[in-house]
DNA sequence: AACACAAGCAACCGCATTTGT
DNA sequence: GACAAATGCGGTTGCTTGTGT
C-alpha cells in the first residue's frame, strides 16, 4: 500500500500565486482531461499563447491561468519533442548542468523542443539512479578536488602522456583468450591494490570499472593493472599544470564522444557561450600542431570506455620505460573486455 | 490475484521577476 | 517610483505504472 498522502489534492484546495482564495476555490486541479485540453488548444489557436488569466476567464476552463500556461508549455507548445532524450541531448544536459547548475530554463534553451520541466525530471531521475548505484555525481565539488598532476605523481607509475603504447612484446604476451590490443591503442600500467570485479584505482577523478582493465602484471605486491586509456586521461594530461576544467573526467569523455559523433562544430555552435573554458581548451588541444586525434569508433557507449590516440611521437613503449613484459606473469581479468 | 514498493512524470506551490498602469 | 497583476522559474508532491514477491 502506498504511504499516506501528505496532502491530498482536492478541487477546493487553495492554489498558490496570484488570484484570491475565493476565486481559487472554484478551480479544478489534478490531471487535465481530453475535453479541457481541447478547449485550451482551441483557445490558443484562435487567440495565441499568453494572457493566460484572460484565457481562463473567457474559455470556460476551471483552471488557473498558471495551470493553463504550464499545460500549454509542457504539452502543446509547437515543435515539442515527444521522444526520449537522445545521447547527444543527454550529454548536453550533463555538460550544461555542470556549467549552469539547476537553471533548468537556461539549459532548456539549448535543447530545442524540450521543456525545463522534463529536463529537471530527467536530471532528478539520473541523480537518484546514481545515488542508488552508489556512484558519484558529476560535479567536481562532489569529488575530492586535487590537481591532476599531483594525483598522477602519487598514484601512477606510468600515465599518459606519454601513454604506454603497447609494443609487439606486450601484444604478443597477451594470452589468446584475451582480447588483442591493436597497435594504436594506448594503455596505462598502474598500481592496483586489488583485483577482480571491484577494482578501483582510488583516484578522485578516475574510477575504472573492471571492463577497462585488461589484466594484471605481477611485479610483486601490489599488482599492476593494465588499463585502456580513457579519452579524458589522454586529453587532460596535455593541460600541463592547469587543473581540469570544470567537470569531471567522465564529463569530458562524454563531450569528446559528442565531438566524435557530431563533429567539433557542434560544441562551437552550441556550447561556446555556456562553457567557454572547457570548449576553449578542447579547441586549443584539437587544433594544436601536436593535436590529438579522435579515432573513429573510439567510444563504446555501452561500456563507457574509449580510446584517444596521442601524437605518435609522444607515445613511449614498454621498452622505453624498461619494462620487460616477457618476465611478467599475466593474469587475465575476470570479465572479458569488449573491443571494437 | 493481491499486495508492496520503486520509478517516472505531470502538476502544484511559493517565490522572484517582469510588465503594465 | 509605487503598486498590482501577470508571467516565469525551481523545488516538491503525489499519481500512475511497472515490477517483484
Amino acid at each position: 500500500m502506498r504511504p499516506p498522502l501528505k496532502k491530498e489534492r482536492a478541487s477546493t484546495a487553495v492554489a498558490g500565486g496570484g488570484a484570491s482564495a475565493t476565486t481559487q476555490q472554484l478551480q479544478k486541479r489534478g490531471p487535465w482531461t481530453p475535453a479541457e485540453d481541447t478547449i485550451l488548444k482551441e483557445y490558443v489557436r484562435k487567440h495565441g499563447a499568453g494572457n493566460w488569466n484572460v484565457l481562463q476567464k473567457n474559455s470556460g476552463l476551471q483552471r488557473t491561468g498558471k495551470s493553463c500556461r504550464l499545460r500549454w508549455v509542457n504539452n502543446f507548445r509547437p515543435n515539442l519533442k515527444k521522444e526520449s532524450f537522445s545521447p547527444y541531448e543527454e550529454t548536453l544536459i550533463l555538460l550544461l548542468h555542470d556549467e549552469l547548475g539547476n537553471r533548468w530554463a537556461q539549459i532548456a534553451k539549448h535543447l530545442p523542443g524540450r521543456t525545463d520541466n522534463e529536463i529537471k525530471n530527467y536530471w532528478n531521475t539520473l541523480i537518484n539512479r546514481r545515488k542508488r548505484a552508489g556512484l558519484p555525481m558529476y560535479r567536481l565539488e562532489n569529488q575530492q578536488h586535487m590537481p591532476l598532476k599531483s594525483q598522477r605523481q602519487e598514484q601512477c607509475i606510468a600515465i599518459s602522456p606519454p601513454a604506454l603504447k603497447p609494443s609487439q612484446a606486450i601484444l604478443s604476451s597477451l594470452p589468446s583468450a584475451m582480447p588483442q590490443l591493436s597497435e594504436n591503442q594506448c594503455v596505462s600500467i598502474r598500481q592496483c591494490p586489488n583485483r577482480g570485479n571491484n577494482i578501483s584505482f582510488q583516484l578522485p577523478y578516475f574510477t575504472y570499472p573492471v571492463e577497462n582493465c585488461l589484466g594484471y602484471f605481477d611485479l610483486g605486491p601490489p599488482p599492476y593493472a593494465v588499463t585502456k586509456e580513457l579519452p579524458s586521461s589522454q586529453f587532460s594530461s596535455n593541460f600541463g599544470d592547469e587543473q581540469m576544467p570544470q567537470g569531471s573526467s567522465r564529463l569530458l569523455d562524454d563531450l569528446l564522444h559528442v565531438i566524435d559523433l557530431y563533429g567539433i562544430e557542434v560544441i562551437e555552435e552550441t556550447l561556446k557561450a555556456d562553457i567557454p573554458t572547457l570548449v576553449d581548451l578542447i579547441l586549443r588541444e584539437t587544433t594544436a600542431p601536436t593535436s590529438l586525434t579522435v579515432l573513429p569508433g573510439w567510444y563504446n557507449h555501452s561500456s563507457g570506455v574509449g580510446e584517444f590516440l596521442n601524437d605518435p611521437m609522444a607515445v613511449i613503449t614498454d621498452k622505453e620505460i624498461g619494462l620487460d613484459v616477457q618476465q611478467l606473469e599475466w593474469i587475465p581479468t575476470v570479465a572479458p573486455v569488449e573491443f571494437y
